[in-house]
DNA sequence: CCTAGGTGTCTAGGATATTAAACGCAACGC
DNA sequence: GCGTTGCGTTTAATATCCTAGACACCTAGG
């Protein structure tokens, strides 16, 4: 198991200020079955478990989401920019080395001509960006759009996509996703 | 409930090309509890969840995570950037009308003299950015730090935070937090 | 036709989770 | 001291889940 349902759900009631038998008021269960599972005494079903965190309220994603020992590090500096491109796309990624991340932090740079590609990328997620300086062409879902500085995009990371530069000045873009590309 | 676990299951179980039986195999579980989640004939417990998960392999996080409706909605151009700011700080929020949405990306630009304040800022998650131009000086955890142009910072959002400019330029950083602070 | 191997579904019974109520403990007012 | 109110824990009975194995269906090959 070594996932610690019941010492995660204590933690979220206390952050609440709640008493098991507050919290079981509000998620419809009883005192007993909020102690159980803080105790790690029994794996409470999914239905019973989201009642629960409905009375927090909380989603199951935040609740998993929750990381437990929360690393109180900070990265920062120029250093903290690992280069991960190659040949026309410069990509710089932001905090690199923290085990754990939920977001990807990239600065971008597509030269003139740079394109990732006709097979289109797709993975789960999202992700969006602002771009700084020059222009990009963007395809989503077989929609192209031109940015150009100032403007940004979001979008859910499933879609194909592409970025690509028709022009002859390079682009910079800095852009996140979640959960972490890189 | 209306939290369809089990289509949610069958999808992830089918995208992975695994038929009920070589997933329950993998899983260390019986088909017939594959088939009975499934049909959201029975809720599973945590435990159990995580079993069939880690046959994919698959967190419970990413697991409910997923965007059954996954919005493919994207958003983009200068008009994604809603202000948000007031006085010295002007903040604008990338996609701010997605609902849903698990990030907050933002074009922070600090004026000379902005500051977030003594009492410090602190809540849930993580951010990262990477300044754009001008320079900035942010406070984590007690530890102060001056960034140029091209520096980048990455750290868990409950750690008491400050951003300071003290110099007579404006500051410009792209951020990126999640879940969405704004 | 009919076996062989694949799919998902169903059922009986043992295993596990949940309830309702009791229990022990500490803090407070009287 | 004594009653009250709050806390988290425990217990016996009930409800729910999970397993093992049978079942029905389909497709392919002999």
């Amino acid at each position: 198991m070594t996932l610690d349902v019941g010492s995660r759900l204590k933690a979220v009631r206390q952050l609440y200020g709640l008493s098991q038998r507050e919290l079981a008021k509000r998620a419809g269960v009883t005192n007993g079955t909020i102690s159980l599972i803080e105790q790690n005494r029994v794996s409470p079903s999914v239905s019973s478990l989201k009642k629960v965190l409905d009375g927090v309220p909380m989603t199951l994603a935040e609740f998993f989401t929750l990381d437990p020992e929360a690393a109180p590090q900070v990265f920062y500096g120029g250093d903290e920019l690992t280069d991960l491109g190659s040949g026309k796309v410069s990509l710089r990624l932001v905090a690199a080395r923290r085990p754990g991340r939920r977001m990807s932090i990239l600065r971008e740079v597509y030269a003139a001509g740079a394109d990732t590609g006709e097979e289109m990328l797709s993975h789960e997620g999202e992700e969006g960006g602002i771009v700084v300086r020059g222009r990009i062409e963007l395809t989503v879902g077989g929609q192209a759009k031109m940015l150009g500085p100032g403007d940004a995009y979001y979008f859910t990371s499933s879609l194909p996509h592409r970025f690509r530069n028709p022009g002859r000045e390079e682009c910079e873009i800095i852009s996140a996703s979640t959960p972490p590309t890189f």
